[in-house]
DNA sequence: AAAGGCCCCAACCGCTCTCGA
DNA sequence: TTCGAGAGCGGTTGGGGCCTT
């Protein structure tokens, strides 16, 4: 049984793509466009791949502005930020890197930051955290809810500066230093986007913590009620970010990949811990 | 110089989601 | 409401180039 192919894999050609191939594909759609119709486009344009291949060499390689080579550190800030919030939706991530695809930054990500991560600062981004992370990007792809993902976060060719100021990132992980008080519990109800994800992850999981710096000092009670009397809130409405609140809670409800996103697998060992400087890989 | 290992990345695979009939 | 086709997504693979011994 089993699902359908696409195409019929007897009578397209596969493996890399030639110059002429990538011409026929480049010409036919500055001339016709998609048409709506990847699986019909290349029988129209005479190529003998699979529609899905057409896409997908389109959109990575051969669509207008697309930006090959070196990411620069502001692109490597911003993918750390985002993975660590959102976990592996790299359509999402490459939505906010304009010129980049999700492919280049998936593969830019397994192959260079996420070994860069782990050796630059093990302290904070230790392995347990790493394995929550990654078993998070695991699940998030079994179920997928990804529905116009790219509605949630638009393109914002201005965004790398602003966020720059606003290197926040809240992680899960580490070892146990749980607060049973209430008056602890989920403080950043003003903190914007990144706060927001923990309110609501805290929400449902009534969990406590602690409130860390990634260096693993403790950060200050006043200077928490610093953050929380409206500066992150300024910096976060500084951010560019163009979407909601509402939006990013949505997003991140709608996935599982939130029942463990950044959490210590046992849930035992919980606690929050605050990058003052982006949690940089 | 050659062989083996490692790394990178383009492309493929299989799954879920969306939409229209 | 159901079902199927197509689109989109994230994980994985394989080949080629580079590095090390």
């Amino acid at each position: 049984m089993g699902r359908a192919p696409c195409c019929d894999k007897a009578n397209v050609k596969r493996g890399p793509w030639s110059p002429e191939e990538d011409a026929t594909l480049k010409d036919y759609i500055h001339k016709h466009g998609t048409g709506g119709n990847w699986i019909a486009l290349p029988r129209k344009a005479g190529l003998k791949r699979c529609g899905k291949s057409c896409r997908l060499r389109w959109l990575n390689y051969l669509r207008p502005n697309i930006k090959h080579g070196d990411f620069s550190e502001d692109e490597d800030r911003l993918i750390c930020t985002l993975f660590a919030s959102i976990g592996s939706r790299w359509s999402i991530i490459a939505g906010q890197l304009p010129g980049r695809t999700d492919n280049d930054i998936k593969n830019y990500w397994n192959t260079k930051l996420k070994k860069k991560m782990m050796g630059s600062n093990p302290y904070s981004f230790h392995q347990a955290t790493l394995l929550s992370i990654l078993q998070n990007s695991a699940s998030s792809s079994s179920s997928s809810s990804s529905s116009s993902p790219l509605s949630f976060f638009q393109p914002q060719e201005s965004l790398m500066g602003p966020i720059q100021k606003d290197h926040r990132v809240l992680m899960f992980g580490g070892e146990a230093s749980c607060s049973s008080s209430e008056e602890n519990r989920v403080k950043e109800a003003e903190v914007g986007y990144h706060g927001t994800f923990v309110k609501h992850m805290m929400g449902v999981h009534d969990y406590d913590y602690n409130y860390v710096q990634s260096s693993g000092m403790e950060m200050e009670e006043s200077e928490w009620r610093e953050k929380q009397s409206g500066l992150w809130e300024e910096n976060n409405n500084n951010s560019g970010l163009d979407y909601g609140i509402e939006e990013i809670k949505e997003l991140i409800s709608s996935s599982s990949s939130y029942n463990n996103l950044l959490f210590d697998e046992n849930h035992t060992d919980t606690k929050a811990l605050y990058h003052p400087h982006y949690y940089y890989c």
